[in-house]
DNA sequence: GCCCGGTTTGTAAGCGCTTACACGATCCCG
DNA sequence: CGGGATCGTGTAAGCGCTTACAAACCGGGC
């Protein structure tokens, strides 16, 4: 079917051995050798084939990524960072989307597959229980996303400081009644943006406000955020600013806020996490 | 390094071919033999290797998909629905995705790479020039999505009838001043849909209010929709509604009636496209 | 003319797995 | 009790490529 190197070696009246070093850039080449080995590879079509290049090299040209949740705008960025980075290298990209956390072991499961990728970029998943010691048998490079384990490589977003300077921001803009809105449970990254939260709040001398609304299935969710700007919007001690764990969230929050007849960021001022491009519109 | 079925072969005292029937699971081997075969996998902690499997089947399990730009919400709704398909099935993504629409070529002809996929998804791509012809000299299945051409299966958004539904929806409404926000250029799909809208406005006897804002790189970017919407704002026949051609515009165009000081529905009504989660919004 | 070093090319052994074919053992039936 | 199915297993030939090793060739110095 496919046009192979023997077809070329006979065609070029050279060994299967010669037509491999034209293409691996092998200087035991003659030049005109090469060329006449580069002219038929061009007039019959061929290209190499990568399943067999990679058996043959032990190496797959592949590395995967698996994701919690696809749709959560956070997550494409990343991907698209990703994307911009294996651009410059030979490496393919194999995506793996769980969609649901138990779902994620298997997507797992599946990345690993031996001979599948030879890297994994695992996001968001904090590595309980055996994961962290299941992740090392698979024998390759893995590398935590917005998640830490002793080790594994591991890129992680500073949440703490950057709830502080998100806090920080708006005490500096005046705001006084500065409220947070997390989710329950709350994973560690929110733990972490409260942690910087009430460290700017506390500095400031104000009084920290949280308010924690638990969704399902998605604690990150929309909804989450809505309902804990009505609870806010209710209260006694109306806040005129909220700086919210995620951008989600603060979309949630910004709607329940133009539900409720106010405005960002006049009535009350509102700062999500994530700094997606979605964020144009707090 | 890793363990193969060699290794598993001599453990059980069998032949390396009795080992690959068993995790074929071909009728022919004993229940003792395979029995046995899979205990030894078992302790020896075996994973077939991928590769290795698909030059010997001449098969790759692998499916590409090529995406013009990530960073677009409907993108992420297609890509989650191609993952739920392939969940199902033993075949796994890769994701390539372009940068620019000059990187489309070159995406495609990595992700068409003999022995890579075997299936291509081409996302919202038109088939210009020789590109047709190109791709069905990859000899694989290829399947447009949002995309149509002769001699290619394809999965279409009816940009007619969803345009004519989504007017025709605020006619219903009883809205009278109904103008279409696209942009310009104006690529098919929104061609269609502008189609769908102009019918739809003519049924109802009301005068067709087209914007086309003029935005790049990418057309249909929120940008687009702020400054169309503000166009019609400032208009002398102002608008009580406004379809918008695409989600991403919607949201831009919601943000300049916020802007302005309006507020959707009560002051103009918004209705967008895609339909996607952001779309709540609206 | 011969030997040496360097360059170009070929031979063949994998990479880990699947599978057509062949072989020996069982079994059933006349 | 022999002959043909039937079953279980092994042998070996790939899949398309890379690469260590060996062979062949060429030129130059002696």
């Amino acid at each position: 079917m496919g046009v192979t190197i023997y077809d070329i070696a006979a065609e070029a009246e050279v060994s299967i051995a010669t037509v491999s070093r034209v293409f691996n850039d092998s200087p035991r080449v003659s030049d005109a050798t090469r060329l006449r080995v580069k002219r038929v590879a061009e007039t019959l079509g061929y290209r190499p084939h990568a399943l067999a290049q990679g058996l043959a090299r032990q190496t797959t040209g592949l590395v995967s990524a698996v994701i919690p949740v696809l749709t959560n705008y956070f997550y494409m960025e990343v991907l698209r960072g990703i994307q911009d980075a294996l651009a410059e290298s030979a490496f393919d990209l194999l995506v793996y989307t769980a969609q649901t956390p138990e779902d994620v072991d298997g997507q797992l499961h599946r990345a690993l597959q031996r001979g599948r990728s030879e890297g994994l970029l695992l996001l968001s998943t904090p590595l309980d229980g055996d994961r962290g010691d299941w992740l090392s048998a698979a024998r390759q490079p893995v590398v935590l996303v917005d998640a830490a384990h002793p080790g594994f490589d591991s890129i992680t977003v500073d949440n703490v400081t950057g709830g502080y300077l998100a806090t920080r921001h708006l005490v500096e803009q005046g705001y006084r009644r500065i409220a947070h809105i997390t989710v329950d449970p709350e994973p560690p990254p929110a733990q972490e943006r409260r942690a910087g939260y009430e460290r700017a709040v506390g500095e400031a001398g104000l009084a920290p406000v949280i308010v924690a609304s638990d969704r399902r299935p998605h604690g990150f969710c929309e909804a989450s955020g809505y309902e804990a700007m009505r609870a806010l919007l209710a209260s006694d001690e109306r806040p005129d600013a909220v700086f919210v764990a995620s951008d989600v969230q603060a979309l949630g929050a910004l709607l329940a806020l133009q539900d409720a007849g106010g405005a960002a960021p006049d009535d009350v001022a509102v700062v999500g996490f994530d700094d997606i491009t979605v964020s144009a519109y707090a």
